[in-house]
RNA sequence: GGGGGUGUAGCUCAGUUGGUUAGAGCGAUCGCCUGUCACGCGAUAGGUCGAGGGUUCGAGUCCCUUCACUCCCGCCA
């Protein structure tokens, strides 16, 4: 028999009265009542009271001990009156008395409390993590995290998907977010990266004849931090497989997230089948790649409104002369609101660096008019089509907005959410996936005017991949895709251009020679000229997965031990100062810091 | 790199228009209490009000600088 128990704190029921028991755990919370001492022990399954009174010689050390000691108690399972019995805990038609007890792990003052559900600075509950992660509610988020890899992993497996590790030390990529770099000693003045992803790695493996892969992978990218962005490093369901076309991957995956989701929360999944949206048209009729399809609210262009002559609204007609759009929301049953409900949403707008938010209320009276500050300028028969494009109706309110287009998508996306949350129209307990599809292989750098890629390089483009028209480099899509959920990106994938020669074509656009990409790439080119199969892949974030499933709006409550948004480990200090002799090593020297 | 928020006891927070000795709950220490489950009651200790500078007869409160944490923008193929 195990020294230290005999069950743990959440299996004592009713049949077990009568028993002798050896319980060890944490004192999570004493009801001291002088003679009687009530005393709740915790370990990671649950909690059993147990209970001391002064005839028992040890009842004053007991009555003294520190919360969250660790102690082990020799005791007898008794019975519990009627009126006595705890609903709230699965233990609590039983209790524990106390014969014996001994000090297994003494505990300090406590920096914080680990029972109460009250809400702690991050600093503190980084710097003490292994005290956070003992209070209920993030030990169970961390638990359900084990459980979903767990699950994923076996429902890979049963689908006939191999896991393989992939290096962690390997070449920078000159693509992508910054990297992590690691110095080599061997090697002086050269670096190892941290991966952004096993991105070339998956391709490799399929290269390799290995057909379906996937692992939970360690991704690291040195960004700066979000709610939703873990700074250094977040995990990855990292999948390929070979011999597939794009609804081949949708399938795995809607099925998996489907059984997952389904598996692990009680919320509702809106579509079953994921609706999928062109990139054109999410970024049209929600101003964002990651739309949160439970709210309702639609954009619509109406910048052509704007040459008419009976709409006299000057600023946003010179602004679309000089090539300006402008877009709106439609918005339903708010004619009634305050008129400092509408000015609130206005200011925000401008909050937020934009140069706000017109609006007005569609009327009939004795013809169609528009009523609020801007309404005056619009004709009957411009509100008539204005109703067109919009699919507005007599009693909608129009927000508008004009300006450069990625400025009017940017605002009115958030605008969408903002509204939205205000009239409470998101329903928080479904899920609402989508794919976005059809990402244009290029794009526009707005500040050099130069082609570059707008995704990932290697993303096959679609159409004859033998005859490709190449003359329009910014209309050409990719066969890219992204799986968004409730607004979060879930995880981008692409079927990949296995044909080195239409790589080079590719490359050569976004200003890539031959040689550029056979130094950067050699690995992958190199691979792909000796018989590729035609693969693709996804990665979905496992980190954002279990956050939507734990309904947490912080990536950090889903994650044991995260770093702040400094980018550093407050618990084991990270990152540190190095002594003189580990650069000498490594060929280093340091530029001191004014 | 930029913008917003926060910073007062070990923890969570209050602190009026600038005005006497900066408060509460939890926790800690001590005492009382044999059926609590957020046990109850009484007492005690615990504060460079993030730091520095300024305005003022007087600053937790107003101004400037700075630091830390956090949210957002940039960034994230």
């Amino acid at each position: 028999m195990n020294k230290y128990r005999t069950h743990n704190c959440n299996e004592l029921r009713k049949t077990s009265v009568g028993n002798s028991v050896t319980l060890s755990g944490w004192i999570n919370k004493k009801r001291d009542h002088g003679n009687l001492l009530f005393l709740d022990l915790r370990d990671n399954y649950g909690v059993t009271q147990c209970i001391i009174d002064k005839d028992n010689s040890k009842f004053k050390e007991l009555e003294k001990m520190q919360l969250e000691t660790v102690i082990k108690i020799e005791g007898k399972v008794i019975d519990r009156s009627n009126e006595t019995i705890n609903k709230d805990i699965s233990t609590g038609e039983v209790e524990v008395t106390i014969i014996n007890f001994e000090v297994l792990g003494t505990c300090k003052e406590l920096p914080l409390p680990v029972f109460s559900d009250q809400e702690y600075s991050e600093e503190i509950r980084l710097k003490y993590r292994f005290l956070d992660l003992r209070r209920k509610k993030i030990h169970q988020n961390i638990i359900l995290r084990s459980k979903v890899i767990s699950f994923i992993r076996s429902e890979m497996i049963k689908l006939g998907f191999l896991e393989f590790q992939t290096p962690i030390l390997t070449s920078s990529s000159p693509e992508g977010a910054r990297d992590f770099l690691v110095p080599s000693r061997l090697n002086p003045g050269k670096f190892y990266a941290l991966p952004q992803a096993p991105q070339q790695f998956k391709q490799l493996i399929m290269v390799s004849g290995f057909d379906k892969y996937f692992q939970i992978a360690p991704c690291f990218r040195d960004e700066d931090a979000r709610a939703d962005r873990s700074p250094g490093e977040f995990y990855q369901l990292d999948l390929e497989m070979s011999f597939v076309e794009q609804e081949d991957i949708f399938d795995v995956v809607e099925k998996l997230m489907i059984k997952v989701f389904k598996n692990f929360s009680d919320k509702k999944i809106l579509f079953e089948k994921f609706p999928k949206i062109t990139y054109s048209d999410t970024m049209l009729k929600y101003g964002t790649d990651k739309p949160d399809l439970r709210n309702p609210l639609i954009i619509s262009d109406i910048t052509k409104l704007f040459v008419r002559d009976d709409i006299s609204f000057e600023i946003f007609k010179k602004l679309v002369k000089k090539g300006s759009i402008v877009r709106s929301i439609t918005i339903k049953n708010i004619k009634d609101k305050p008129r400092s409900f509408f000015d609130g949403i206005d200011k925000w707008a401008k909050d937020q660096g934009s140069s706000g938010l017109a609006y007005f209320t569609l009327e009939k009276n004795q013809k169609i008019s528009g009523k609020g500050p801007v309404g005056k300028f619009f004709s009957e028969e411009s509100l008539i089509e204005l109703m067109k494009l919009t699919n507005a109706e007599v009693g909608d309110t129009i927000f508008l907005s004009c300006g450069k287009q990625s400025d009017v998508e940017k605002i009115l996306s958030l605008a969408r959410t903002k509204i939205a949350e205000e009239l409470n129209l998101i329903k928080d307990d479904h899920f609402a996936f989508c794919w976005i599809v059809d990402y244009p292989i290029f794009e526009l750098d707005e500040l050099t005017k130069k082609i570059k890629f707008s995704h990932n390089p290697f993303s096959m483009p679609q159409g004859d991949i033998h005859n490709l028209d190449l003359s329009k480099p910014l209309s050409l899509k990719a066969y890219q895709y992204d799986i968004v959920c409730n607004g979060i990106e879930l995880s981008s994938g692409a079927i990949r251009n296995h044909i080195p020669e239409l790589m080079y074509k590719l490359f050569d656009i976004a200003g890539y020679s031959k040689k550029d990409v056979e130094n950067k790439f050699s690995g992958m080119i190199n691979a792909l000229s000796y018989g590729a199969p035609p693969h693709g892949g996804i990665a979905p974030g496992i980190d954002r997965i279990v956050m939507l499933l734990a309904n947490e709006k912080n990536i950090r409550e889903v994650t044991m031990f995260p770093m702040n948004q400094n980018a550093q480990d407050l618990m084991m200090n990270a990152p540190s100062e190095i002594e003189e002799s580990q650069l000498k090593e490594l060929s280093l020297s340091l530029k001191t810091k004014k």
